[in-house]
DNA sequence: AGTTCCCTGAGG
DNA sequence: CCTCAGGGAACT
């Protein structure tokens, strides 16, 4: 579920309260999943700057090194105190020298990814990273534009991470509908109108949802626990047989691109 | 490009 | 007990 908007709040809270003494100790859970035994290298190492790459988190220290986060579904990675009591589902505690701040990842269904990379260009070198699509807030509408010009279905589309970032089901959902088209639509066949309306929405809604600190459905916490404000704005997901916000028409579910899907039927019609 | 699987908790 | 939730890798 963490999707582009709620990365970023993560980013951006973990920026905020960043200690810059260096790693004092590494307290990490081995599971075969999280087999990263290398982060413990870390140790000695000082925070430099926290960014974002799509979904991904880039945690960079003063040695060049990066630790990549990915939060899969129920990914958390906040800033608590040292009595911070880990439970079964935290993987990682990152503890730093003459500071407050632990960093810690918890993550229940353990879909999230941590790897350490050596340096800038060998993260850049991974295939995960290199084969990632443009970033939402920068791309031009031309661009966009030339995106789309494929036979496939836009939902499917959207959310395929090597051909733009930072979509997941929701977002894909709100800004569909936003711009009145149906996820089956097939990309090319959409209209100037259509794409202008659909870069359009995806802009407002990442933009606003990243102002109210991203959705919280299920687990999402933002980065000093607290919840998400966006998701009393969402228009269509999880709203199934509840009235269209726009028109009063039932809301259906229906499953594309192998996702539950949401829309309105009467505004956003498959045109052929 | 579509399908399966990973993984756990919530809800029926 | 069963089904569902879904990001992304690894298949086919």
């Amino acid at each position: 579920m963490p999707e582009l908007p709620e990365v970023e709040t993560i980013v951006r809270g973990l920026r905020r309260s960043m200690p810059r003494t260096p790693l004092s100790r590494v307290r990490l859970k081995q599971t075969k999943k999280f087999a990263s035994r290398p982060i413990a290298s870390l140790v000695g190492a000082k925070l430099v700057r926290i960014t974002r790459r799509g979904k991904n988190i880039l945690i960079w220290f003063d040695d060049g090194r990066c630790l990549a986060v990915h939060l899969g579904m129920t990914g958390q990675l906040c800033w608590t105190s040292p009595s911070y009591r880990p439970d079964r589902h935290t993987h990682l505690c990152l503890e730093f020298t003459q500071s407050d701040q632990v960093l810690h990842f918890r993550d229940v269904r353990r879909f999230g990814r941590l790897k350490l990379y050596p340096s800038k260009a060998r993260l850049l070198a991974e295939a995960a990273m290199a084969k990632l699509g443009p970033e939402p807030l920068r791309i031009s509408l031309p661009h966009f534009k030339e995106l789309l010009g494929r036979r496939r279905m836009i939902k499917a589309l959207l959310l395929d991470q090597s051909v733009i970032v930072g979509f997941g089901n929701i977002y894909t959902d709100e800004v569909l509908f936003a711009a009145r088209i149906h996820p089956a639509q097939p990309a090319e066949s959409l209209g100037p109108l259509a794409v202008a309306r659909l870069y359009r929405a995806m802009k407002r809604i990442f933009k606003q949802a990243i102002a109210a600190g991203g959705s919280s459905i299920r687990d999402f916490r933002q980065s000093d626990g607290q919840l998400g404000r966006f998701q009393t704005s969402l228009k269509v997901y999880q709203r199934t047989g509840k009235k269209c916000l726009r028109c009063r028409t039932k809301i259906q579910r229906l499953i594309i691109a192998g996702r539950s899907t949401h829309i309105c039927p009467a505004c956003q019609l498959l045109d052929s």
